[in-house]
RNA sequence: UGGGGCGUCGUCAAAUGGUUAAGACGCAGGGUUUUGGUCCCUGUAUUGGGGGUUCGAGUCCUCCCGCCCCAGCCA
């Protein structure tokens, strides 16, 4: 299946799949790869490469790999491959059988420097790093050519043998790949082929002491797998003449690689290293904190991948720097959940009311609806009795004049049970609001007065005596401004509210029995999941989201 | 300053020289509503700047301006 909606237009990367599709290259077939460095946990960047990568081989009937590259035992970890497949996964997406390792290609990375070697067109160098720096020349000036470079094969094979047989100390030769140490390209200037590391990898064990580099790595990964187009971010424009140099030299099999705007989102960070610094400073309790843009964190925050792949597919693909709008995930999210997303009354700060007209003792069960957006998601019945709680900012005693809720002496709704009206507002000592009394229109169950009147609103509720004491977490952006990397120090705009915890909250019984990670809206408040955090005694729910907020506009507009 | 890339609504992003420059989010206003949610309607840019080519330019040429990336034995 093609692009379904052709008015929408493509983004450039499938129209270079399409055309060449078209033209019966590679046989018409396609073959992309998601290619992580297994050093961290995936963030909703990944998530849009992700969705390029698997995405436009589902489009296009194709394959797409997942394949670690793990060319640096000194970053990486089985720890990461495994939180990178559960995520890949969690996405919804399949690589079957295709699970690959760079490091399952070493041997033959091996063979083919052996033959740049031989070609003459790789040689060992002794320069030190810092030398090689010296040597490199600057943006403006050309480098100078290794005193090492014109050795000849015979010893190049024998050193670079050598190096592999660990005759030489970490950093002390490189294997470097002969091109032109005047080029404009800094990429180009005998780039680093192989280094020298005694490091062991979480594969491969101590099997090796040389490594590859990336530059070298990659296009032959893409190449023995028979990749055909060979996606990443733009910061990899200016390697790829190498990448094509590495394939030509060797006269292998030739993918395309193709460049594309990694994804910034506002307040937030997205570089790996900027969020270990959050998670190693304690500023946030782990990868999988709520607040943050991982896909861990999102998914124990209650997005869903239905939601984030909407979110990907909306902020399209293209090849300038771009910071897309945190309220643009928001609204995917709320969309999604919206249709799908069971209903629950939760009171997060509650506010007692008593009814006093509702006979003492006297308890019902009132039906509820439990999606409004899916009549097939049925009805529940919820408690009711003379003590229930209220939000407490569903009452105001002297209401703001757009107030609609409930007030001294006003009738309001409570949702799917009776219309009820203030009649006393009860004081401790100091004058704070204690409880409301309030009477009710026996004649009102399930909402509606026979007379036909009406009520400007409907609040939402839980009965004292069945409700259930919760733990609901609120999350807030991260930063407060949209881009923090501006600052001196994104640090210092860290938003110190990000994170509320409202420990007396009071949920209907129903809703404490939700299984962890599902999403549900608690009416009014937004949609919410149980956190891992949960116990038996004390369920502790994270709001995802909360719904959009036109009082809070309402409000904001007249300052 | 060498090289590479990129400049279209507040934010993403279409347009493939040819009707009034899509769409989405956001924002503003209105309608519906037993969630101040959802849903529905309305409004919201002449394309970084200057020259030029053309009957016609966001698309082509040219000069300028701005932003991003590259001087790891990281990826």
């Amino acid at each position: 299946m093609i692009s379904e909606d052709k008015e929408k237009g493509i983004d450039f990367i499938r129209e270079i799949v399409e055309r060449d599709i078209k033209e019966g290259k590679h046989g018409g077939r396609i073959h992309t790869r998601f290619p992580p460095e297994p050093n961290g946990y995936l963030h909703i960047g990944h998530a849009k490469a992700i969705c390029i990568d698997f995405g436009i081989a589902e489009e296009y009937d194709g394959l797409c790999n997942l394949r670690f590259d793990d060319t640096n035992p000194v970053k990486e970890d089985v720890e990461y491959v495994e939180s990178i497949m559960k995520d890949i996964r969690w996405l919804g997406f399949d690589w079957e059988d295709r699970l690959y390792y760079a490091s399952d290609y070493f041997n033959k990375m091996y063979d083919y420097a052996e033959q740049l070697v031989k070609k003459g067109v790789a040689y060992v160098c002794d320069l030190s790093a810092e030398e090689v720096r010296k040597y490199r020349g600057t943006l403006t000036e050309p480098g100078r050519n290794s005193p090492w470079r014109n050795r000849s094969v015979e010893e190049n094979l024998d050193l670079f043998r050598e190096m592999k047989a660990g005759e030489f100390s970490d950093g002390a030769r490189t294997l470097r790949a002969k091109i032109d140490m005047a080029s404009p390209n800094m990429n180009m200037r005998d780039p680093a082929i192989y280094r020298i590391l005694r490091k062991s990898h979480h594969r491969t064990g101590n099997e090796w002491c040389i490594y590859p580099m990336y530059d070298y790595a990659h296009c032959l990964e893409d190449s023995i797998e028979g990749i055909t187009h060979s996606c990443c971010s733009i910061e990899f424009e200016d390697h790829r003449p190498l990448y094509d140099w590495f394939l030509d030299q060797l006269d292998i099999f030739h993918p395309q690689q193709i460049e594309f705007a990694r994804l910034n989102l506002t307040y937030t960070v997205m570089s790996k290293r900027k969020l270990a610094m959050l998670v190693e400073d304690g500023l946030v309790s782990g990868w999988d904190d709520p607040r943050m843009p991982t896909l861990s964190g999102l998914r124990r925050r209650g997005y869903t991948p239905e939601a984030i792949k909407d979110f990907t597919d909306r902020i399209g693909i293209a090849k300038r720097d771009s910071t897309v709008d945190m309220a643009l995930l928001e609204y995917c999210i709320r969309d999604d959940l919206n249709k799908r997303a069971a209903r629950f009354m939760g009171v997060l700060d509650p506010l007692k009311v008593i009814i006093e007209n509702y006979p003492i003792g006297k308890y019902e069960e009132l039906e509820f609806i439990n999606n409004p957006e899916d009549e097939s998601a049925g009805t529940r019945m919820v408690p009711f009795s003379r003590v229930i709680y209220i939000e407490r900012d569903d009452f105001q005693e002297e209401p703001h004049k757009k107030f609609r809720r409930m007030a001294p002496g006003r009738e309001v709704r409570l949702r799917y049970a009776y219309l009820i009206t203030c009649v006393d507002v009860v004081k401790d000592d100091e004058g704070n609001l204690k409880e409301l009394i309030c009477t009710y229109d026996p004649d009102t169950r399930g909402g509606n007065a026979p007379d036909g009147r009406r009520v400007k609103s409907t609040i939402h509720w839980v009965s004292a005596e069945h409700a259930v004491p919760a733990e609901v977490r609120l999350y807030d952006r991260l930063f407060t401004v949209e881009n923090p990397l501006a600052s001196d120090n994104f640090i210092d705009t860290m938003n110190e509210d990000s994170l509320r915890i409202l420990k007396d909250c009071r949920i209907e019984p129903s809703a404490a029995d939700i299984e962890i990670g599902i999403p549900f809206q608690f009416e009014r408040k937004g949609y919410f999941c149980k956190d891992t955090d949960s116990t038996e005694e004390n369920p502790v729910f994270n709001r995802t989201i909360s719904l959009r907020d036109t009082w809070k506009r309402i409000l904001k507009n007249q300052k």
